[in-house]
DNA sequence: CGATTCCTTGAAGGTTGTCAACGTTGGTGG
DNA sequence: CCACCAACGTTGACAACCTTCAAGGAATCG
């Protein structure tokens, strides 16, 4: 297990993915990931050291598959802010969203000795060359868009502790698929001042909110290590319908904005959906 | 111009596209933007009403073209928070992220007298057996992918004025390649209300940075029009380097995150680019 | 011209950032 | 084994940014 870019439990695509595709389409589906997939069993395993730098914007970059460590992508700014836009871990593939691209738009640096297998940017037009693995690359485009909307709406309308609980459910879910939960428990090799950088907060107040979840009893973080207490709590609070404190349900009632429609209200069509 | 999907000017693929993208993939994208652009000419054009609901979680999802007017997809808590993801301006294709799964995650709505044209999701099979359109879809979704990120980045990292600028010189450029934008000046159909969701900032705040921003002669924000007045210090601002305090030069020079590794000090080998 | 939605402004309070200091951990070399 | 050092974690006090609450004005629409 975790030897494979995909879990072994659907012999196929995720099943994640299985359940979410459009049923015509999962056959092509399925075998443009066995392409893929068998272009990268093809490559040598590399070992990177922490701190190396996978993707930079100067240069064209390769596609890479993730077999051990973690990753994150950065995006940094003149005076010092910095901000991690994605975190790979173990099982993910690297460098999808600039696979079409000439040039990467930002740097993803390897942040645990990892194990990498590369397919290299001039096998890209043959491998897209089929219709199926095309698709297959578009599917995992559109897993990593829905990521990147989903953690702009928990930064635009969540609070830290919201936040902080919807990355560790995130990172909880993401690699139970891969067989890395054990017990409620999984590493987390990141520093507080990068768990802020992700959600936009800063060191102190991550740090905070990891005490605040330990207080709770609903996580703990010491470490390097996660382990999650009290499952239902973590989901509430991750999805926006929790709070530790006791008055959030009279808050709860009240909405915060009023001012976009609602939807079903004027339809359409039948059909254009 | 702008009946069409695709600005005149390079009679191919966007010249963003054209930039952007790898130099050996060109053609193939230039290909299946041809053939989805072909798939939307044969397809009516029909008029949905303001606060139409296009595409919603309930239902499969179409394929659009949206040749006039504007639309939004949002999300939505149950304590009546609510973000809007994307923006979508005339010329946009909507409902490329959710092409290949079975429900769309979240909903779009019009916002203006809109114009669409639909390719059928029992159309989808045929288009994506060929491997251009696949990969040109690819390319939609790569795109759509970098926009949330910068979104998620801006939401993270910026301070209220600096995302409004963002925002403002973001839509500035899009409705440019369209041909949107006549003398620094386009139509904005969203309240601040609206601005705000997609910001992560209330309305009353929104209103102040609008004012902010009026005051500073940089940009004018009355009713639904936006008029830029110093392209160069908006610019500024949206990148994160401007401010519109003096002393901003100070704290500008102490970097805010330590935490990140500084990339290009332990390279990972000369061709894994 | 009512009625609704949107904009605007002020005052007060809360969440989060800033600053500063200290404790802890882990690695390195004497 | 200990001393040292650098990176990371932790905490408190204070300030800033942004939100909440409230109310009135302007615009838009039927």
């Amino acid at each position: 297990m975790m030897d494979d870019i995909f879990p072994a439990e659907t012999d196929g695509l995720e099943s994640r993915a299985r359940a979410l595709c459009r049923p015509v389409l999962f056959e092509d589906l399925a075998r443009g990931e066995r392409e893929l997939r068998l272009a990268f069993r093809e490559a040598p395993t590399r070992i990177a050291p922490t701190k190396a730098v996978l993707i930079s914007p100067e240069h064209p970059s390769n596609l890479h598959a993730l077999r051990r460590g973690w990753a994150c992508r950065i995006r940094e700014w003149a005076d010092g802010r910095s901000a991690i836009t994605e975190i790979y871990v173990p099982g993910d593939v690297i460098g999808a969203e600039a696979a079409l691209r000439d040039r990467p738009s930002d740097t993803v640096v390897i942040h645990q000795p990892a194990h990498i297998q590369t397919i290299e940017a001039a096998a890209l037009p043959r491998l897209l060359g089929r219709s199926s693995t095309a698709t297959y690359l578009a599917w995992l485009l559109a897993e990593g868009q829905q990521r990147a909307e989903r953690r702009a709406d928990w930064i635009a309308r969540f609070e830290a502790h919201e936040r902080l609980a919807a990355m560790l459910l995130d990172l909880y879910e993401r690699l139970r698929r891969r067989e890395l939960v054990t017990h409620y428990s999984y590493n987390l090799p990141l520093t507080q001042q990068q768990i802020g950088d992700h959600l936009g907060l800063t060191v102190v107040h991550v740090n905070r909110m990891v005490r605040l979840l330990r207080e709770e009893k609903i996580v703990n973080l010491d470490r390097q290590v996660v382990m999650i207490r009290d499952l239902r709590r973590l989901r509430l609070l991750a999805s926006g319908e929790g709070s530790s404190e006791p008055e959030a349900v009279a808050s709860r009632l009240k909405p915060r904005s009023l001012g976009v429609v609602e939807p079903a209200r004027t339809r359409f069509e039948k059909d254009e959906i």
